[in-house]
DNA sequence: CATGGGATTGACT
DNA sequence: GTCAATCCCATGC
């Protein structure tokens, strides 16, 4: 029941929007998806703007590869590259609920509260022990591993809402989050509130 | 080769 | 609420 390559090989705010709900794994520990932010080539935020670079390689490369990036000079920022080669665009995952492993969190994070563990894109890095190296690698064989939905649980409460943290291109409504998770990276802007299906 | 910005976080006021 | 840490990489000279 995990997702192939055809999941990601979709328009990529498509894929952002269901992955709300997966689960990601790497080692022992996993963590359900409640926050995401979609990307892409065509608009100054995403990183594929500026064409093919070594650094862009990866996001204009196969669908369903993880993009890794170094942000701020500390921290990785985990994503999930989306639409057919030679598009660059990604899923930011920007959160997770922490479900497995959350001994081996804490040791990693340093902190004790399992709302702080996986509550931001740095933050679920560190927790889950994912590096730059992870670039290129596959979600659908390994070594991290995106898992659908299980059967038998809810629709999760999509809420969409602008993108966080960017300058350019801030106005787009794409970032998309859990209504009824708490464990999302930052409050919703009170005002701005606007149910999804 | 030098420079500066950035999809953030945690500590501090 | 403010702000520093810290480094990759795109860009420009």
């Amino acid at each position: 029941m995990r997702p192939r390559r055809d999941f990601y090989a979709r328009s990529v705010h498509d894929v952002a929007r269901d992955l709300i709900g997966c689960s990601v794994r790497h080692g022992n520990t996993a963590g359900r998806v409640v926050e995401t932010e979609s990307y892409h080539m065509d608009e100054a935020a995403c990183h594929a703007h500026v064409g093919v670079t070594g650094r862009t390689h990866t996001l204009f490369g196969e669908p369903g590869r993880a993009y890794v990036y170094f942000s701020y000079g500390i921290h990785a920022l985990l994503n999930a590259v989306a639409e057919n080669e030679g598009v660059g665009a990604a899923v930011l995952i920007r959160a997770l609920e922490p479900t497995d492993g959350l001994s081996e969190m804490r040791e990693r994070r340093r902190l004790d509260r399992a709302e702080d563990l996986c509550s931001g894109p740095g933050k679920l890095t560190q927790a889950l022990g994912i590096g730059l190296s992870l670039n290129g690698s596959s979600l659908v064989d390994g070594p991290i591993e995106v898992l659908g939905r299980e059967r038998g649980h809810r629709e999760p409460r999509i809420v969409v809402g602008e993108r966080i943290g960017i300058t350019k291109a801030a106005e787009l409504p794409w970032r998309f989050c859990d209504a009824d998770s708490r464990h999302v990276s930052r409050p919703w802007p009170a005002g701005m509130r606007r149910a999804a299906a």
